[in-house]
DNA sequence: CCCAAGACCTGGCGGC
DNA sequence: TGCCGCCAGGTCTTGG
């Protein structure tokens, strides 16, 4: 079996993480856990090395995802719970796939191997007892932004009253999981909103213009990863918004697509954010 | 409760 | 060529 590689070298976004988790179920349901090995216990929470072998004879039952979270449902009702962080990626390999460096976590099961890469080690592996979405890090989650739940008239009620900006706001996991700073950026633009915009200040059509804009590209970035999922093969696999236009997200001094004024850089909570003074309001 | 800032980490880049 | 400093970003944690 070929090595395959799910999740980029790039930031995972929802996207790349429900592309990662399409790619690896199928190899993994019902795959029996032979033996677990942690070169590297230092991600953002260290790895706990007993816990983790305590998995050995299970199988898996299920593969799932909230937020940029993967669970890995195991036989007896534990959860693997999976963050790739920024940098973090999973990849089927063989046992002739030499270790990489980064190679933090390998999973061995009678045909292949799940290996967890991180370079800069953002990313989490926890082992958890009890109902997942009762752990601390999913019990406040907000809505997924493609479910039927998350709709204009929720982002409009949720936005009353707060005067954070609705870039912060929609990029705020207990509001809506899964917006990262690309798709946030790439959003608001096509839904002609300002980033500095305060979130109370939305009407009610530029929810609806926001949450439009927010499924579409989320929608469109799935569809490009699930179309190259066979190209993820290798590791040559790139994320979903590499083959999208990306129109604001790192084109700072370039000139607007639809109005060719030069777009601005600025810096909200950290974060640059470009965006077109003259297009989004 | 709400919001902002700090912390974590490495690869890649520009500048000298 | 090498070294240094800075930047990128998800999200938990801390502090006001």
């Amino acid at each position: 079996m070929a090595t395959r590689c799910f999740g980029s070298s790039a930031m995972p976004e929802l996207p790349e993480v429900e592309t990662t988790r399409r790619g690896i179920e199928p190899y993994l349901i019902g795959q029996t856990l032979l033996d677990v090995e942690v070169r590297e216990t230092r991600l953002r929470w260290p790895i706990d090395i007993v816990s983790l072998n305590s998995c050995i004879g299970l199988h898996i039952s299920h593969v799932g995802r909230r937020g940029k979270y993967l669970l890995v449902a195991l036989s007896d009702q534990t959860h693997l719970l999976i963050h790739l962080g920024m940098s973090g990626s999973l990849r089927l390999v063989t046992k002739e796939d030499n270790w990489r460096k980064h190679d933090h976590i390998q999973w061995q099961f009678s045909n292949t191997s799940l290996r967890f890469h991180d370079p800069r080690r953002f990313g989490c592996v926890i082992h958890i007892r009890g109902t997942p979405h009762e752990h601390r890090l999913l019990k406040d989650l907000g809505p997924e932004p493609l479910d039927k739940d998350f709709h204009s008239d929720y982002l409009y009620k949720v936005s009353r009253e707060r005067i954070t900006s609705i870039k912060t706001m929609i990029m705020d996991a207990r509001h809506v999981v899964g917006i990262g700073n690309i798709y946030a950026q790439e959003a608001l633009f096509a839904a002609g909103v300002s980033p500095l915009r305060r979130a109370g200040s939305l009407s009610r059509r530029e929810c609806e213009l926001l949450v439009d804009a927010l499924r579409a590209q989320l929608h469109a970035a799935l569809a490009a990863g699930g179309s190259t999922l066979r190209d993820f093969v290798n590791g040559h696999g790139e994320p979903g918004y590499f083959q999208l236009q990306l129109n604001v997200y790192g084109r700072a001094g370039q000139a607007c697509c639809t109005c060719k004024k030069p777009l601005l850089m600025l810096r909200q909570l950290g974060r640059s954010t470009v965006y077109c003074q003259h297009c989004q309001r």
